[in-house]
DNA sequence: TTGAAAGCGATACCAT
DNA sequence: ATGGTATCGCTTTCAA
């Protein structure tokens, strides 16, 4: 510590003010503040020379005074739980980088075992952040959920809360789960299994039960519904192992990617099955392992840029001034044939990177 | 719009303020803000009394204000690039709650090709961010880097800038290096390629150069050097079909696991190539899929634990008062041999799923 | 220990 | 179009 300083604090030199900045230019401290604000009465000849001036003198408004006067963070609190799910970082890059365009900052709330839900959803309000936009949480109770979104913008994504009234945008499960279904039909095959995930979460429920009811309406055999208990590849690769000594089944629909996956390896590494020639594998996500040549998993498209778009939308409608009403929004994928369901796709067998 | 209020307006009931709980509860405001705040001096009975009545009216301190106050914003600035590659989104991850347990809420700045950078950095600054973690960014020049962190704490992970007194983390890239090198050449292989990731990284040159010398130092043939061009499973899979058409190598270092992976596919279903007998493959930093079955990927295991602890204490070394000098600091991983490059290793041949 | 009052650095309303 | 000033909600001296 060489403290040959004199008198003079260090004064580790604060970055200056609008107030010192206007001293410095013989204007007003208001002038400033109008010179980074669009759409304010300012001559063009005053907001050159303050722009000019900050320049000079390296001024960048505290955000953090702003959002006191104006009680706007233009932070969005992102809730998320499962990124060991390739799904979301994904989902969640896209989406920080559309909030971003709407200038929004993004700030992660990590909930996951290990850390404490109550006081991340008490940071989450003292932030004062506009929005919260809720990714497929697990974990969060509806009370929970209603206190952390109150009063500000808020759309879940991926999921719903029965009886809660907030915005959602989710992915059609109950549609994708039909296609695959049909998908399973239309292939002949006639003995079917479920593997799911995580349970009581939306994702998992609305696909479970979209793809029984839908196998039963088509006359196919539900061979088995299972639980994998978690979105992760072993839980795929475990439930896979149970299934497949069973030899009576001809095609899974796996609640998720990553799930199918690691039950495509059990079947195929674990089992020496053939796929699809003796079980058909489908999953859903489109993640971008799903495409890799080795496992070209047959899937249910989520439509991520449009559940974005269809976010931000929403996020910009609650924001603006005057009433809203909470509505849902089930946005429709695509089902993707490869060839872990028809093994002879023409359009499969050219190169290893085709959708 | 039914607007059948009265005079008073709506009012969209804002949340309580310490100046109203103090005037309810009958003390002073400054009460409010002790009660809040360990370490201060306020008698037990009153914090009591405060909390209590904080619970009744539903307040909670406006973080905003405080930061306005304190200059202290509990918030760290994330910088982040790579979120494709599955070994970011987990360290995000961890690192994130722990950030959160040093009372840290962490704000993402997903710097990527299709965001302003610029734009990005200002608003670090603006938020006044008072830890800023850098992560293995590639685009960001020494110049943006000092400016953004200027007058912060700051830690870069897994990348350092030559002449920038910045403090950084990382794997030991050169001791992970000349693991994979040893280990090729104990299982007796003598021709060796290497397949890059991200040019001009520091991941990627450490390692590049570490692998090379050590080959060189232990006498085998350096095959092949190849630049991926970016850390994906595609960039892998292109390099493999390159390198395995001449026949004349024995075992490929990849810069990255996700490079690895792709890479395999591309040997054994690409190429039809054994894996390890024809070909060794070694990967690097253990990420998830690593792990699988069908990979049981040799790799060198980053000691991501051990850099976030590290990173965080930094960050609240920096945050103390008084000064503090940038160090560098490259934290030991471990080799971890698995069936990729020694296929008959008997305890991977157990179950599936061991280290 | 407690309370009063002066900031923190912007915004926004009001005159001019 | 510009400047003056109250205000946002909290922290932090300073007295009592």
């Amino acid at each position: 510590m060489d403290n040959t300083e004199p008198e003079q604090p260090i004064a580790r030199s604060r970055p200056i003010t609008a107030r010192e900045l206007a001293r410095r230019l013989g204007v007003s401290q208001s002038a400033i503040s109008r010179a980074f604000t669009p759409g304010t009465s300012i001559s063009p000849a005053m907001r050159q020379r303050i722009l000019r001036g900050a320049e000079e003198f390296d001024y960048h408004p505290n955000a953090i005074a702003s959002m006191l006067s104006t009680r706007r963070s233009n932070i969005a609190g992102i809730v998320v739980s499962e990124m060991q799910n390739p799904f979301y970082p994904t989902l969640i890059e896209k989406l920080s980088r559309e909030l971003q365009r709407e200038g929004l900052q993004s700030l992660m709330f990590n909930i996951t075992r290990g850390s404490n839900i109550e006081e991340q959803l008490v940071a989450l309000r003292k932030y004062n952040v506009d929005a919260v936009v809720v990714i497929s949480a697990t974990v969060l109770s509806g009370a929970s959920l209603r206190w952390a979104t109150e009063g500000r913008a808020a759309v879940l994504v991926n999921r719903t809360i029965p009886d809660l009234p907030l915005t959602s945008v989710s992915c059609d499960n109950v549609e994708g789960s039909r296609a695959i279904a049909d998908h399973f039909h239309a292939i002949g095959r006639r003995n079917v299994a479920f593997v799911g995930g995580l349970p009581h979460t939306t994702t998992n429920l609305e696909r479970q039960n979209a793809f029984i009811s839908r196998v039963a309406e088509l006359g196919m055999t539900l061979t088995h519904a299972v639980s994998g208990g978690e979105y992760s590849y072993e839980a795929g690769y475990r439930a896979a192992m149970e299934i497949g000594r069973s030899r009576n089944v001809d095609a899974v629909f796996f609640a998720n990617d990553i799930l199918a996956i690691g039950g495509f390896d059990a079947f195929r590494d674990g089992l020496g099955l053939r796929i699809p020639e003796d079980i058909a594998i489908a999953g859903f996500d489109d993640i971008a392992m799903s495409r890799w040549p080795r496992y070209s998993l047959t899937t249910f498209r989520q439509p991520v840029d449009a559940i974005i778009e269809k976010t931000i939308q929403l996020i910009n409608e609650q924001l603006a001034p005057g009433r809203y009403l909470p509505t849902q929004h089930a946005l429709s994928g695509d089902l993707l044939i490869r060839r872990s369901s028809v093994g002879d796709l023409a359009s499969e067998t050219i190169g290893p990177f085709r959708t």
